[in-house]
DNA sequence: GATGAATGAGTCTTCATTCAT
DNA sequence: GATGAATGAAGACTCATTCAT
């Protein structure tokens, strides 16, 4: 290994023990309360080489949520290409993405994050960087549903906005995970997302 | 009047001043931009007086949530009591929150904030208050479902279980605005609303 | 004294105490070297104070810069009002420039820093303050200068040029004083200076 | 050309880069905002060899000074050496002068950074290295005024005061051509120099 | 009740300089 | 000669909260 492929391979490890910091309090501390000085302790790496990675501290969020977005991106696909009916694909992958947000909470906080703060927030580069990472899953669970359809599994007269609607209720009901108990009443949430993940998929059945 | 009215009465002005502020404050320089003294300044009290009346910036923020739940309560109990079909209803309903969340987006801003902050954020029993000033819309909603079921309009096992999909399904919508344009392509947002809110309400005719 | 006096006169003796902090380290470490919180310190206030008291650091050097132009002022002035020949005056006013970049050499560093740094250096409300304080003093000699010629003493078709010309040439001999001993030579700067100087005013009477 | 001739003229290369860069830097970004990682990324070099090539940042910016001092110099001595007057001789350098500080003006904002910058700020070798450089031009214009005395065009009884004057008036206009507008009217700057000039020139004729 | 001055830790970010490779 | 990673102090500025008056 020559020496230029060294020097590029530490740099990924640096970026990575970078996100591996920003990762962990992520979870510990939550999304508000990390700050580049407390990455800097964490990553045992002075506040300077932060900033020598890593342009600011959006710079590193966008980075964490691409990786939450590959790591999603990476399980959906592989159940799309799963040799099971294109219904069942549908629930998998709605199951993928329950048992993300729960094992991978630190990645589907910042995806979050993205998603849920107000529109001013990003500069408009930054917001189509943003949108087109995650855009990417969707094409997947588009290419099933329109596959669904060319073999009259789906009937579906506007497949895509039946996608965003797919999408749009898992994640609403997924943020809603924090009424179990107030507001949910004695429902297992789980149970409420698989009623609702039936329902949907019904839908795009008769429905037009 | 009394002296005690009075007091109390001049207690509901400044703590309504208070918020008044903060509100102004929400649209304009966004949830993660308002600091106490810039409230006290907007305000015209002074920041020992805004602790007054308010233990801390978090006691705002909730205040100001119960206010913008409060208003979309008022509103939705209006649509309740129409003398319209329970499909309609549920139609205005869902509209009324659609154009809430656009005419009253410094409310829709500070709920969706509330909503979406990873749950570790908040001590219980706030997450309880709010959570609660939330259930009474839902419960809303629920009184027209079952009315709705009971007079056979609707077919539906598990009510409840529909009402917060019913509203989950919504909010994910409109959370998902902020795609139009990178994601959604050419569709427009409010169409894709419609369209997902009519799949939604026939959803609970056929399927349970 | 009232309670509200005594307040508003603590105010002033703490914007003080921060411009005397301001002050001394002006002439200590210089210009370019002075931090918030330098002046923190020697001011034995916290930061945040000197923020309550002072938008930024600008705000202070522009309270400097206005402090030492007033007292210019007065001096000037103060001359301006003696009963003495019009020359005598001009020549008056310029050794007291002098002297004054001289004794307030720390007074004159901050001016200078206004005059001197690139344009592009400060919002175009900042410079129009700034460049009013100093013109209170360039009016004062213009009177001079416009009294002279109406009394016949000076005959000059264009007083106001002639006054920026005085008053550049001055400003401009000062600066050159770092030059002593390696450009200017054995020459006293002094010496240079009220040749100039006599030079300037000698020129106001013949030439046009 | 051997090895060590070519050494030579790759490290001339170099520092030219550099110097490239950095003078590209003080005009887009202003003196306070140049740092040695902007020069090394717009110069393509690393870090380190900006060191290697110059001992700090102050090194550079003195060399820069140097350069636009140069620059100068060949104007100003093009002109000495014309067929035209004494007089003529002084305006064309004096509207050289005027012209470098618009169009080099990141040339003429280092040269004014030294100029004006505190004392303190140098230690005292590299303040007599910059005047050094600066001295060559006024000797040249010292030669023009000691010729035209011998020729009996000047009357002056002590030039190298003259000189000075001369100068420091020239470099105290320009640096007051901030003040158009506020201070100076509806006096356009350049009318007011050379009026100036014309009574600095005539000045030398008659008094002494 | 009301005020607003005071605090000081905390925020992000920049930077000149060094040094192992 | 050249590289660029690493440092850590320093920069300006913000903020929630307290408390004497």
């Amino acid at each position: 290994m020559g020496v230029k492929e060294r020097k590029a391979l530490e740099r990924k490890v640096r970026r990575n023990q970078i996100l591996d910091a920003a990762r962990a309090l992520l979870l510990s501390v939550g999304i508000n309360n990390i700050s580049i000085s407390k990455i800097s302790k964490r990553a045992e790496l002075s506040v300077g080489s932060i900033y020598f990675y890593y342009r600011n501290k959006e710079e590193i969020f966008i980075a964490l949520q691409e990786e939450g977005v590959a790591l999603l991106y990476t399980k959906v696909l592989h159940v799309s290409k799963k040799d099971i009916g294109h219904k069942e694909k549908l629930i998998q992958i709605a199951m993928i993405y329950y048992r993300f947000s729960e094992d991978q909470k630190d990645y589907f906080d910042i995806i979050n994050y993205f998603v849920s703060s107000p529109t001013i927030f990003f500069k408009p580069d930054l917001k189509t960087q943003i949108d087109m990472s995650a855009r990417k899953i969707l094409l997947v669970i588009r290419e099933i549903i329109l596959d669904g359809i060319s073999q009259k599994v789906f009937t579906e007269n506007d497949p895509y906005k039946f996608l965003i609607m797919f999408w749009a209720t898992l994640h609403g009901l997924i943020q809603f995970k924090r009424f179990e108990k107030t507001v949910l009443g004695n429902k297992s949430h789980e149970q409420l997302y698989r009623y609702s993940l039936k329902k949907l998929i019904s839908s795009i059945k008769y429905i037009n």
